[in-house]
DNA sequence: CGTCTTATTGACCATCCTCAAGCGACGTGG
DNA sequence: CCACGTCGCTTGAGGATGGTCAATAAGACG
């Protein structure tokens, strides 16, 4: 449980149906019909450096894109200067809606790592096929970012230093999980403190802090862009991390 | 410009089709025809007390409903009892999506003031005829909703208590406007400041002392369930209020 | 080895929270 | 008609969380 079952730099790679084929069946069982047709779809690849603009702010994209491969991020600048992240957008996830309408987008991806990223138009062709499954999954993709959004939310709003923390390591290993890229309670994290930062809401050096204390807690071990949860239990349960509970009783003059 | 114009209680009272026709003009020009059919439709309304759950957290909602008067939110609960707030629900906006897939309620919708919401089934069915404003219409409401999701994360995660509120006061005033129900920098406010507090991410007395430095300020005028806003362009700025910027160069390692 | 980037730590300070009490408006029952 | 309770707003005092500034360590890389 110590011992780092990842080298920095030797994570695994998938090639882009195997990831597309991965974060949908994940969400909804597939048919085998369904299955073979993604995984013979011809998915182009295109790498992009880190920092590079994947899709500007109130652009519209040419064509609905794949992350096959690192890490991106959704963020805005203030005025001045002051930066936050929305979302993660990790390997598997789409980069602007697969269907028409093609609205721009609310917000501009970058790269936080080298990426490539593959043209998800021929998915969006497969939709029309035989099966069910494919367009439930694809809905199930959109609701889970919506999701994902409104934890955030919740992350920023009512959530201290330690807790954000906690509840974001947690859903990263959830969501590396489910596209086969997490082993056991580890994960290749490969963000910057700073990234962190922007991401939480909070100063790097807080979260410098935040993440020494985890460590002192031995919750968590953090060396050479791996992390793994050494408690995942008690880090959920600090996180409050789970499924949304409905709302009680709720008023206003 | 210090005569408060509404009278509490005496609010502008539109009809469902009056309200859903201003939301949708509002984001797309509609053609007569359109606004013609819009105006047509039989919308039923249905009033919900204060507190009452529009749509619980998971659920499916049988038809979309567009709310008609009063206000709502989306909320969630923590485990602990913390409350977190993440949109407010205006006349003329939906609970639910429109058009199939129905997904599941990715939060709960209360109401916090007693509400009118319509079915707003009818709407849907007015798609498919001819006329091609009222789809566009309908996707630039998905897409301000989502934007309103990345302000409002922008807020939490790096803005000050003053700039939230100023920012929100702005956000609000532009809504309603949109409908018809601000006049001028005027515009109702019906919301206790423990809910403005939830919105904003803040404790209740915070909330209070922030409205009060902004009274002070001259910038806001707050009484009897009305809000003036006495220098809007002061406010905006101080807010940070403006369309998202292009995002630079941004890495991670 | 020198340089650049990223992580770490200390010291000090600001923002915001919690607790607690007081106030004013409003509605209710004696 | 007034005492009383309730609810929401307001204010003070003290404290915790997290931010800023600045210096240092630790790697990564040519």
């Amino acid at each position: 449980m110590s011992v780092l079952p990842f080298r920095a730099g030797a994570a695994a790679v998938l090639d882009a149906n195997a990831v597309a084929l991965r974060r949908l069946a994940s969400l909804v069982p597939l048919s085998a019909e369904e299955a073979k047709g993604v995984l013979a779809l011809p998915l182009a690849c295109r790498a992009s450096p880190v920092g590079s603009e994947l899709c500007a702010a109130g652009a519209i994209a040419p064509w609905p894109r794949v992350l096959v491969q690192g890490w991106a991020c959704r963020m805005r600048m203030l005025p001045d200067g002051r930066r936050q992240m929305f979302d993660l957008v990790l390997p598997g996830d789409l980069i602007g809606s697969l269907l028409p309408p093609y609205r721009p987008a609310a917000a501009a991806s970058v790269a936080l790592t080298p990426v490539e990223t593959a043209n998800a138009a021929p998915l969006a062709a497969l939709l029309a096929g035989p099966g069910e499954a494919l367009p439930a999954a694809l809905a199930a993709l959109d609701r889970q970012s919506e999701r994902l959004l409104l934890d955030q939310i919740t992350r920023l709003g009512r959530q201290t230093a330690y807790e954000r923390t906690a509840h974001l390591l947690i859903e990263i290993k959830c969501r590396l999980a489910a596209v086969g890229l997490a082993c056991g309670n580890a994960f290749p994290l490969p963000l910057r403190q700073d990234t962190i930062a922007d991401l939480l809401g909070l100063s790097v050096v807080h979260v410098n802090r935040t993440l020494q204390q985890m460590r002192r807690d031995r919750v968590l071990e953090l060396r050479g862009g791996v992390a793994v949860l050494l408690q995942p239990g008690r880090l959920q349960a600090e996180a409050g991390f789970d499924t949304p509970q409905p709302g009680p009783s709720y008023g206003a003059a």
